[in-house]
DNA sequence: TAGTGGTCTAGACCACAAA
DNA sequence: TTGTGGTCTAGACCACTAT
């Protein structure tokens, strides 16, 4: 069961896809959502919030909350994300595992993952693609302790809905490091390009809600394929 | 005079900062903080949530609120900035101009900044340098409109600050758009490096807290020296 | 079971935009 | 001046953690 305010995010997402605001570009005002949900100025505000950190719409005071115009072309969100899958809901997202084995945390990793060395982690190689372009080759790593179990079948689909709908885990937030890198032989021939490119190199940090790493990851995007996007509030 | 959650933010980051908490790695319970305060549990719980947007705390219900673990090294904020000077209050930032004009904006520009052609800009090339240290080659448009006057003095400094504290502007949000792009001989030359040298590239387009576009900019930054970092939520 | 953060309500006053 | 979003208070109940 959803809280009430996400509720209410999600009509009013439905309803501004619907056109139903396109008139004016501008949402009811709170008192009216007030009245038309009969919910309190706490939750429609909540619900305004989280289109507002979407960027799909920005509260002028004493104006009224505005549509953001769309945003053309293929991005990636470069904050929150639950997955390229979810990214890309109208879009034919595959990915390939290239690697997926049961191992241990060498020294290096365990320090990273926040673990003791020799952790069971699974590591999972994939190459991921967007409407056949091939995005991102990703190497990702995942605590045995919290995903007891994974094969390729589930790899190759979403595994962040598997996390959070079948084994139950909550996310909490990420941490990411964005620089340039350089492909090595096998990150090119899977992308498509030369050894030597240079790629957008993401390092992501995963935690549950709890505060736990559970999921460490490091992937390299196509130079020409991957353009990012970021939205922020300046308050 | 700034709103009650963020001096309570302010304080308590800098409660964090002396280390008054680094035993249990532990805020105090929001019911202490409204007592240590005298404030509500609304303020209380907007200042925990402006830290835990900057990636500084993290809550965990039921249990308490956690303070997070320092990032070591050099990294840029990839999402909310306030300008680069004010990312690195303890670092010599410099910004070196190498171009100051009002000009007018032709068709393209007109409509990536969403206002008339031929409407007067500022137009502001820098190099900006952390610690001596080659950071960005940015290039930059301002509205006249809400930018009357600019010269290479204030440019030279934070131009952030000038409009916020000197002018007013009040900030709404800014939309970015990251992707890889190749040096132009003139920027290599700036940065040190070698044309055709590959590069990290933000496009950024700034707007007014009324939601009116005032600065678009498009920077180049140095594969090397610059690193960004992005934290969210998952919620 | 006790303690802690998450959601929600009801109501008040303030700051700003637009007429 | 009116209407709008922004901040704040007081109080209630819920969901989860830790014991």
């Amino acid at each position: 069961m959803a809280a009430k305010q996400h509720e209410l995010a999600t009509d009013l997402e439905r309803r501004i896809a619907a056109g139903e605001f396109s008139e004016t570009n501008k949402l009811p005002t709170e008192d009216q959502l007030i009245e038309q949900y009969g919910a309190s100025r706490y939750c429609v505000r909540g619900a305004i919030a989280v289109l507002a950190e979407a960027g799909e719409v920005f509260p002028v005071r004493g104006s009224g909350v505005f549509v953001r115009e769309d945003r053309e072309g293929m991005y990636m969100p470069i904050s929150t994300s639950y997955g390229i899958a979810a990214d890309f809901p109208d879009r034919k997202v595959v990915s390939m595992v290239r690697e997926l084995a049961l191992t241990r945390t060498d020294e290096k990793l365990a320090k990273r993952m926040r673990c003791d060395v020799d952790a069971p982690v699974w590591r999972v190689v994939r190459l991921r693609c967007v409407d056949d372009l091939p995005i991102s080759y990703e190497t990702a790593w995942y605590l045995k302790e919290y995903v007891p179990f994974l094969n390729e079948e589930i790899a190759s689909g979403s595994l962040y809905r598997y996390m959070r709908e079948d084994l139950g885990l909550r996310f909490g937030f990420t941490d990411k490091v964005i620089h340039m890198d350089w492909l090595g032989a096998e990150a090119a021939r899977q992308l498509g390009l030369e050894e030597g490119d240079p790629a957008i190199c993401i390092e992501d940090d995963a935690f549950l809600s709890n505060g736990k790493l559970f999921n460490a990851s490091y992937n390299l995007y196509h130079y020409k394929n991957a353009k990012f996007y970021s939205m922020a509030s300046m308050r």
